[in-house]
DNA sequence: CCCCTGACTAGAA
DNA sequence: TTTCTAGCCAGGG
């Protein structure tokens, strides 16, 4: 029965609901958002989901795993994260 | 069904 | 630290 049908978009709003709950300041990676969602290993899915839902999401406060900007975006991503208050470095955003 | 592509990653060079 | 490579998973042609 059409269970993997199903399965995308019960990933789907598990990572909407992680991005509805980014608060200014946050920043998660790809991968942190997936496994909060209960489904460890699709960042590549939320990178997807990021992508193709027209700015419903806060996208800004999401990077890859090394830190760096949403490719294509970095301008805006960067000045709009400066507003939250989130430093970077080098272009990325400084984790400890 | 095959093939290519991408807002990803961890690990090797 | 930066670049490459090999896995990875869905979507779409």
């Amino acid at each position: 029965h059409g269970r993997s049908d199903q399965m995308g978009d019960e990933l789907e709003s598990a990572v909407a609901e992680v991005l509805l709950g980014l608060e200014p300041g946050d920043v998660m990676t790809y991968g942190e958002v997936a496994l909060e969602a209960g489904f460890p290993g699709r960042a590549r899915a939320v990178g997807r989901i990021l992508s193709t839902s027209g700015g419903i999401y806060p996208w800004w406060r999401v990077v890859n795993a090394a830190g760096r900007l949403v490719p294509g975006h970095e301008e805006e991503q960067a000045r709009r994260l400066a507003d939250e208050g989130v430093e970077l470095r080098n272009g990325r955003v400084r984790r400890r």
